[in-house]
RNA sequence: GGCCCCAUCGUCUAAGAGGUUAGGACACCGCUCUUUCAAGGCGGCAGCAGGGGUUCGAGUCCCCUUGGGGCCA
């Protein structure tokens, strides 16, 4: 029975990282009808953020990664670390150390200074069993560190990458219990993995130097191994290290904040280190479960293209069905304080369809569509430089409107006909209309075609901005 | 600095366990459609880091160099 866990620190936000962790495992889990546990490393009370595990949560949630197990918090289980702590120290792969803060620090200025290899130099190991008796008697504080053996080679099997070895000595005497009774990652984790019967410990390339210290203890508690899988890392797309913060949006719901579809995000992340072969780029979480598998996933690190993700999204955008995409859009109205539901569903979905091939985020909706919900648009200042400066135009548009007023059905069918009419009738080219009247009507250039702009407005809406516009740009114009 | 990991277009990647004109996608550039912008269609640019081996034959296996990344400070 396969078991694997997604074991987030509650540090701060769900990093798309986490996030793609998180999916690797679930995919993983689910592929082998296995189970998903949730699991909250929370010991290290100094890097708690509160808010976190409510992110990590609702992450998990929002892109489709449900949990089956946990979440299990490391805080609740203290005794179990002291207890294998203790367990190992009986056992002779670890001790104690009463080392004091101040010794450490000034062991590592000496290193340092006379370029030594920083580390632990083991002061503790040499202490008598009298010695820790009356240390632990007097009551002086002390952590518990782990015996690494330092003639030996510790020789593990990583799932993806085959064989790693570690001399024993390159190994430090890492502290395992704290001297306040906390476990370090290293114990907590370990114990952790084995007590909930992981059986593949799939984790960020990162881990792969602490492995070896997770594989000592696995063997002094006489465990058996689980299959380490260690999953390569989301490199910053320009090349220079981790995708951080200062690269842009890095938390998974900051993505959601700017519109991204969780589907997107999901499909994007799965194929950033992952291919299931051939040509498939769009793929669903279900078809991913099918396709999913782990010995396919990939060594190197992998950039994160933002650029790809919003082409993406797009995709995932333009594949829904419109009203799905008007309810997915009404938070992000809302949020600009446009109440887009006052113009009821119908309209509402006309609008978005004009849209839905034009957006690569929901974010943009609002301020695209504006216009449909106020007169007080902002004009663009070229638009008007180019379009709308001769006096001529503004005749030829006066007279327009009231070829507008003439048509009983508007349609875009007949509104093309009437302006194509119009513009002949005039002798000056349709466009020199189009672009003018667009201008007026929307503020800007570009957007969707004009005719079926003008239908989802509606013939009063049309001719009173016509109308509005014509006078606001007359004015800004004679001003000049 | 020490240790570890990695290496196919600019980016993400494919090439069932050695034999390919090295394929796809994003981006970019043309053309097309067209009232603009998109979307779509068609086409183009672009890669096996370098050097040694092994082999009849290497992107594919081995070694070195270089480069990138991570961990420990």
């Amino acid at each position: 029975m396969v078991r694997v866990r997604f074991a987030p620190s509650p540090t701060g936000y769900l990093h798309v990282g986490g996030a793609r962790t998180a999916l690797y495992n679930w995919l993983f889990a689910k592929k082998n009808k296995g189970t998903f546990i949730l699991r909250i490393e929370d010991t290290d009370r100094t890097r708690y953020v509160p808010g976190s595990v409510e992110d990590i949560e609702e992450s998990l949630k929002w892109l489709g990664l449900n949990w089956d197990e946990g979440p299990y918090y490391q805080s609740e289980r203290i005794k179990l670390y002291r207890e294998h702590a203790e367990l190992l120290v009986s056992k002779g792969f670890a001790y104690r150390c009463f080392c004091s803060e101040e010794r450490l620090t000034k062991l590592r200025e000496e290193q340092s200074r006379s370029g030594l290899k920083p580390g632990y130099d083991r002061l503790c190991r040499g202490l008598t069993k009298e010695d820790v008796d009356s240390k632990v008697r007097q009551g002086i504080p002390y952590t518990i560190r782990l015996k690494v053996f330092l003639e030996r080679e510790i020789v593990f099997e990583d799932y993806l990458r085959g064989t790693i070895k570690v001399r024993g000595s390159e190994l430090e005497d890492i502290v395992l219990l704290k001297s306040d009774g906390f476990p370090t990652y290293h114990l907590a984790n370990v114990v952790d993995d084995y007590l909930m019967g992981v059986t593949h410990v799939m984790r960020a390339d990162e881990w792969i130097p602490s492995t070896p210290y997770h594989v000592f203890m696995y063997e002094a508690f006489g465990w058996q191994l689980p299959i380490f899988a260690h999953l390569p890392v989301i490199l910053a797309p320009d090349g220079k290290g981790k995708l951080s913060k200062r690269h842009g949006a890095t938390s998974v719901l900051e993505f959601r904040k700017m519109g991204v579809l969780p589907e997107a995000l999901v499909n994007f992340l799965a194929l950033l280190g992952w291919s299931p072969g051939g040509d498939r780029e769009i793929i669903s979480l279900e078809e991913m479960v099918e396709l999913f598998d782990l010995k396919k996933v990939g060594k190197r690190g992998s950039v994160f293209d933002f650029n790809k993700l919003f082409w993406m999204n797009s995709y995932y955008l333009r594949n829904k069905s419109v009203s799905e995409l008007a309810n997915l859009a009404l938070p992000f109205f809302e949020e600009k304080g446009i109440n887009a539901k006052s113009l009821g569903q119908e309209k509402l979905e006309k609008i978005i369809s004009l849209y839905q091939q034009r957006i690569k985020t929901l974010s943009e909706l609002p301020e695209l569509s504006m216009y449909f919900f106020t007169d007080d648009i902002p004009y663009d200042e070229e638009a008007l430089k180019n379009f709308l400066a001769k006096p001529e135009t503004f005749k030829i548009l006066e007279d327009f409107v009231k070829s507008l007023e003439g048509i009983t059905q508007f349609t875009k069918e007949n509104i093309e006909v009437t302006l194509r009419t119009f513009a002949e009738e005039r002798g000056v080219h349709p466009k020199e209309l189009i672009h003018p009247i667009r201008i007026l009507l929307t503020g800007r250039t570009v957007g969707p075609g004009l005719f079926e702009v003008m239908e989802v407005l509606g013939k009063d809406s049309c001719i009173r901005k016509l109308v509005v516009g014509l006078g606001r740009v007359k004015k800004d114009g004679t001003q000049d």
